[in-house]
DNA sequence: AGCACGCCGACT
DNA sequence: GTCGGCGTGCTC
């Protein structure tokens, strides 16, 4: 029997198993997942690998292989099952493999604990003094400062003690050895304090609630593991139905994983899961240490806890008999990693749930297109909640055409319907939020007074500007002249939008003189804690109006907002994606959602060059299934995801003028290895066109099945490490890529 | 990636 | 004749 290994360097030339001997002294002890040392290359280098499966035949002439020197130290193992997720996940995303490893063990070391050591006084008042004497008296001054700072404060945090009174280890030894102190080392879990009470109350569920939860639970006795959606309204209780769902995976001896965006991780929400599964429940997030990850990872694989909350890489908590796995806001950019691999957690979830034989619960009031669409093809059970849980009316809302303002002679920035809702909050001493839409402005041309935007006449995405005074579509790379004057219309207001928040906020502070102004954007909560403050500030009702770009209108609960206003509303509507459709109905329900949360109903104003758009007439009707409609059939049209699926090819290099050779040559073989379905787009050179003196283009390729883009994906891969054209270069894959370039 | 091997020019 | 320049190829 041989070792695979998979060794620790990434380098497509090395991304595959190597075999090894298994010494006499490590027969039965390997597992598979496990870190080893193995000698690599002519001078038998020390290097790290991982052990991903066990071999009978040897694949090269056995005088070559070596053995395995020995399994590595404080190293973290990785599950089998995850090592198989690895691998799906390699092929399904590109990449190497031990890429692909890295991502499933979200803690690579075991890391000495970084345990919050204290030391305790043992001595009473009075001996301790004879003590500080006795110290004084021998003139040992470590062992004295210490015992003072002792007798005045009875515990000291270790490190407090080591670097702030300069106490070495030895000094402590002695004092330990004396019987005057006792090191301690609980292991401190963020735990707060948890009140079980709320746990037992009896909860009354919607009739949609209950029914899904109802159709939920059945399939699960069935053992019929299913992917769902919960389609959910603002305000209608999917938390309630996740973690009744949790409970039944619970209760039935298995864990759940529950992810969530990163920016949603607020103490309301985390509470509320401590409140029905008390010390069960785990938190990750990125603000932790590497001992404190390995900790909570530790605890899960040990069966010590039922569910884990965390940001996308939660994902691989190595659960012993996963049951669950819950994504909220599925719909969230966050959930697709930037880095190679580039996976979709969704999507990768789905494959860990088939693995494990695990259900997966995707939940949003805005469905990603990809989730629906799945939906309606019989992939996803769609469970939907159509209701508000205290029956709540969901807010009036209203859109205002700036084009008519302009007409009219209003040119600030506010609409007159706008201005006048704000007054009258004012005066009734209630809170408004003006949500900035900056969110996709790539530098798009539009006309304030039609609202026409200059498109690519090959791909329906709007045109960028730039600087040589060029419009150019970042998806196929045409170019043309820009204009002075409205290609529509004729005026001369034409050009790029431009405000931001601090504009804004001058503006207000002029028209509103009494109000108290709040601005979050990364200016202001760049600082520590600056997040934070400035919403707590607003929720205490320190502010009369908040002003934000997209960070305001995450999951925040403002109970005392009943006016929301949404400035640009259509910004996103062009920059160049074939998702800012998406992108803008998104942010405006959501945005829209922030109002009338508590008692008094609330409004919202959507300002907007183009109400006549699909995205913002169904937003203003908070209508997901009209907006579903229109844009799955563009996409259908222009062939884009979910339709078809997108594989971004992206090539950088730091020779201009080889890039541009090596991807024409890339794109030439790959017409010669895919078939007729698959279309070619480009090479194009992104928006960003050169970062750091490395250059960058982009290819398109585009198919109905994903498979075959795989299959396309994996020659390229081979074509690559073959021809030595490409050594200089870096190519990464990105399937369905949030972003075009 | 990282290291040894190898085949050329400039040197004691 | 030798030292060392970096281009080439392999790693179980």
């Amino acid at each position: 029997m041989y070792a695979d290994i998979i060794i620790d360097i990434t380098h497509e030339k090395l991304d595959k198993v190597f075999q090894y001997i298994i010494p006499e002294f490590l027969k039965g002890r390997l597992e598979v997942g496990m870190e080893v040392i193995v000698p690599f290359g002519r001078s038998s280098k020390e290097t790290r690998g991982y052990l991903v499966g066990f071999s009978e035949t040897p694949g090269v002439a056995a005088d070559k292989m070596k053995e395995i020197l020995q399994i590595a130290e404080d190293s973290v193992a990785i599950e089998a099952r995850l090592v198989k997720l690895a691998a799906w996940m390699r092929e399904a995303y590109g990449g190497t493999m031990i890429q692909a490893l890295k991502t499933v063990l979200p803690v690579k070391r075991k890391s000495k604990e970084q345990q919050k050591r204290k030391l305790v006084c043992l001595l009473g008042e009075t001996e301790g003094r004879k003590r500080l004497d006795f110290y004084l008296s021998k003139n040992q001054k470590a062992r004295a400062r210490l015992m003072a700072a002792l007798l005045d404060e009875r515990e000291l945090d270790y490190g407090l003690a080591t670097k702030k009174l300069h106490i070495t280890a030895d000094v402590i030894g002695a004092l330990e050895e004396q019987g005057v102190l006792a090191v301690e080392s609980k292991r401190v879990y963020r735990n707060p304090a948890i009140s079980l009470e709320d746990s037992d109350k009896e909860i009354s569920y919607t009739p949609q609630q209950h029914r899904a939860i109802d159709r939920f639970v059945q399939d699960y006795r069935q053992e019929r593991y299913q992917i769902y959606l919960i389609h959910g309204i603002t305000g209608s209780g999917k938390t309630e139905v996740y973690m009744e769902m949790i409970r039944n995976v619970v209760d039935r001896g298995r864990q759940a994983i529950v992810l969530i965006p990163e920016i949603a991780l607020t103490y309301q929400t985390v509470m509320r899961f401590y409140r029905k599964f008390g010390g069960r429940v785990s938190i990750i997030h990125s603000r932790m240490s590497a001992g404190e990850r390995y900790d909570q990872m530790q605890r899960a694989s040990e069966g010590k806890i039922d569910v884990m909350i965390g940001p996308r890489s939660a994902l691989f908590t190595p659960f012993p008999n996963l049951g669950l796995i819950v994504i909220d806001e599925e719909h969230e950019n966050t959930y697709k990693s930037e880095q190679t691999p580039r996976y979709h957690a969704r999507e990768t979830a789905a494959a860990r749930a088939k693995l494990e034989h695990a259900s997966l619960v995707l939940g949003s009031a805005t469905p990603s297109l990809e989730s629906y669409y799945r939906c309606q093809t019989g992939e996803y059970c769609l469970l939907e909640l159509t209701r508000r849980a205290h029956n709540q009316p969901l807010p009036a809302v209203y859109t205002a055409d700036m084009r008519r303002e302009l007409a009219r002679g209003n040119r600030s920035v506010f609409s007159d319907i706008l201005h006048d809702k704000l007054k009258e909050r004012l005066e009734r001493n209630e809170q408004s939020m003006l949500f900035l839409n900056r969110r996709g402005y790539a530098g798009f041309i539009s006309c304030r007074s039609c609202g026409y935007v200059i498109k690519c006449p090959h791909c329906d995405v709007s045109l960028s500007a730039h600087n040589n005074g060029k419009l150019v579509c970042h998806y196929c790379g045409h170019e043309e002249q820009s204009v002075r004057v409205c290609p529509s219309c004729g005026s001369k207001h034409i050009g790029g939008f431009k405000a931001g928040t601090q504009q804004i906020e001058e503006l207000v502070k002029r028209e509103f003189p009494s109000a108290r102004v709040l601005r979050m954007d990364l200016d202001t909560t760049r600082k520590k804690d600056g997040y934070e403050k400035i919403l707590s500030a607003f929720s205490h009702g320190e502010a009369d109006i908040l002003i934000g770009t997209q960070m305001i209108v995450k999951g925040h609960d403002f109970p005392r907002v009943t006016l929301v206003g949404i400035l640009a509303a259509d910004m996103s509507l062009y920059s160049s994606d074939y998702r800012a459709g998406e992108r803008t109905f998104q942010l405006l329900v959501q945005a829209a959602g922030r109002a009338g949360r508590g008692v008094q109903e609330g409004e919202v104003v959507i300002q907007t060059y183009n109400p006549e758009h699909y995205s913002i007439q169904a937003a203003s009707k908070q209508d997901y299934a009209a907006f579903y409609e229109e844009e799955i059939a563009f996409r259908k049209l222009m062939g884009y995801p979910p339709a078809d699926n997108l594989l971004a090819i992206l090539m950088t290099g730091e020779d201009e003028k080889h890039l541009e050779t090596a991807a024409g040559y890339l794109k030439e073989y790959t017409m010669r290895v895919s078939g007729e379905q698959i279309e070619i787009i480009g090479p194009a050179t992104p928006y960003v066109s050169r970062i750091h003196d490395v250059y960058r283009k982009i290819l398109y390729l585009k198919c109905p099945k994903y498979g075959m883009l795989i299959d396309v994906k994996n020659y390229l891969e081979q074509y690559i490490q073959i021809n030595s054209g490409f050594l200089t270069l870096k190519i990464q894959f990105d399937f369905n890529p949030m972003n075009i370039f």
